[in-house]
DNA sequence: GCCGCTTCTTGATCCTTATCAATGTCGGGT
DNA sequence: ACCCGACATTGATAAGGATCAAGAAGCGGC
């Protein structure tokens, strides 16, 4: 494990404000590990053994049942995954797998736990990363519950917009019909979703989609700080509560996950 | 506050195996409070500043956006909710409004916070606690994009008679209207679920649901432990991991809730 | 640069769910 | 016991979304 990755770890929402010698328990067993394209790192009702960290490439986490397959998060670095199963030293609810080739660091569950009992700052951390992702699957729900699948596109397209810098061109990261899946549709109607918002002044070559009149797309979007968590992308950690808030539940990326 | 009461709360999932002084500490600025039906206990938005114990009766929450309201959990005693917002001392992403007369205990967030702080064995057990409801949350998510309207009434009601007394019938103790909404549908899509699993074996007479043919509705819900959480209803603790793992994403309700 | 695979799009149709409207049923108040 | 209002059910219709079936376009391999 290169030293440069250490400190990306250390930024972690998870790992700041800890004592030195909690993070050095914590990593003491981890592994890097490289893995390829379209691998399965976990498969829902698994053991859930190690913490990981996503410190470069993307990941899936899904849910399956009954033979059909749902997306319920795409994640980028830095990120950790699976940490409520960590906790509680249970099985795993969702499965990860990789979308391109990726670099993870697997760290130990016991040694999360012990790190957990040892340094309450640490126990503190942990608490405030899960209540964050809880929130995220609040948020989740409700887009989910609340609003159609063009309405849940346009928004996804004004966080996406929000997160990457605010231009007028977002790219998208992954294929369609994984976004299509996270959104809750089918790849077909992710299609007649944008062809919807044509009219709104989006455009889409590719996976690169043009906001040529953001008034009228937001105008259809109606964003509402309860649903959807927009925020400029950065990695600084700041002290206020509120943003720490969003740092968390930012970190694990799209729609909720973990 | 009645030491009855005291003794329901310490019984609770999130303050077991917790120091005595830590349960004054965070207890300690608590008031008791009763509300009548229909009250609103806190809308979204709010600065959370308590942390909810509901002691007596039923409390919904719910979410809303553009004129649509959908009810994310039904909680039953004893249960605590927005834990999550009291960690991050951030505002209700929910709503939380009373189905009938309650008694509350409020619990001053400082308070929470202050004995995270203090007392580890309180801040793992905060954590054990978001854990479980973020893994409540993720079984909430998959049912709702996995499954169909019916599927998830199947699935509703042999978790309810899972979760009672596994008796041939399934009291409903809320609203039909209520029940829809958690469930995702409308209640005329409920009525018309409730008719289609006749054929297999449930039949309905006001809040009374018969399952007359238990194998034949298993058939059709094809229930998942990675999906449902079926329990026998019962208040220990239990050592054992797993068994902990239900008890802490039990303890708030149907749906996965706070 | 061309071939072939995969992914994306588009159209037609079907199924599921929502909406609108009307009737039926239950329970509380007087 | 009656009436009233809220809730639940049922039916008709419409809309949203899924599925099936072709085409079109992009991309990697050679």
């Amino acid at each position: 494990m290169r030293t440069s990755d250490i400190e990306r770890v250390k930024g972690l929402p998870l790992f700041t404000g800890v004592a030195p010698e909690t993070f050095r328990i914590a990593t003491a067993g981890a592994y890097l590990q490289r893995v390829p394209n379209g691998a399965m790192l976990l498969t829902e009702g698994d053991q859930v053994d190690f913490l990981y960290v996503l410190l470069d490439g993307t990941v899936e986490l899904h849910g399956t049942w009954n033979d059909r397959e749902t997306v319920l998060a795409i994640l980028r670095p830095v990120s950790t995954f699976i940490l409520a199963a960590v906790v509680l030293d249970a099985t795993a609810l969702m499965s990860a797998r990789t979308l391109e080739r990726c670099e993870v660091l697997m760290i130990p569950g016991d040694a999360i736990r012990t790190a957990m009992r040892l340094d309450t700052r640490f126990a503190v951390a942990v608490s405030r990363d899960l209540a964050g992702g809880y929130r995220g699957l609040v948020r989740n729900t409700k887009n989910l519950k609340l609003r159609n699948s063009t309405e849940r596109l346009a928004n996804f397209l004004l966080m996406q917009r929000a997160a990457d810098n605010a231009g007028r061109v977002v790219r998208l990261h992954h294929e369609k019909r994984v976004l299509a899946s996270l959104l809750g549709m089918t790849p077909e109607n992710l299609s007649r979703s944008f062809a919807a918002l044509q009219p709104h002044g989006v455009t889409v070559q590719g996976p690169m989609v043009t906001i040529s009149n953001l008034a009228a797309l937001e105008r259809l979007a109606k964003p509402d700080p309860l649903i959807d968590n927009h925020a400029p992308r950065g990695g600084e950690i700041i002290a206020d509560a509120d943003a720490e808030v969003w740092l968390t539940e930012r970190t694990r990326a799209s729609a909720g996950s973990r």
